[in-house]
DNA sequence: AGTGAGTGTAAAACATTTTTTACATATAAT
DNA sequence: ATTATATGTAAAAAATGTTTTACACTCACT
């Protein structure tokens, strides 16, 4: 089975509130490193993660993360 | 940070569309076992395994899986 | 009694995500 | 010029998710 890609709009949501990657990490409880990596797409977060994400934007799961099965 | 609890709706799901934990499996992209341990709560689902299971199913996301941050 | 399908479980190997530590660059402010 | 904040990156180790192989148990069926 191909493997497909996850995207996410978090730079955008986190700018949007002002927050630097550090901050969003330590609301979340992940590492700045952990935050850029997502960012830039080298991988994707754990389904956890994700949720703790958009939890901390107050916005729907699938407003932040997206699934391209063809990517 | 706590780690909280992920939760999944998948046995009910798969239950009531008559499929095996092997059939869901082959459509997904993943082996039987990984489908049991999930739906068991060993362990949680990649993020892409999650949206193609969620695809697979033809419902939100958010109706298959959530997530309990005091769990 | 035997067969097949579905499920639960386990251990080892493997793949992916996350942390830690560290260094580099850029920009804004003093 | 220096300092502080924010970001990008990298390598090794740790933690978590997945596959493979294997064995066990149940249930329906013949």
């Amino acid at each position: 089975m191909k493997k497909g890609r996850v995207q996410n709009c978090i730079k955008e949501l986190r700018q949007a509130r002002r927050l630097s990657q550090q901050a969003l990490g330590d609301h979340v409880g992940a590492t700045r490193q952990t935050i850029n990596a997502i960012e830039q797409g080298k991988y994707a977060p754990s389904l956890e993660l994700a949720f703790r994400i958009s939890a901390e934007f107050a916005v729907p799961f699938e407003d932040v993360f997206s699934f391209d099965p063809d990517g």
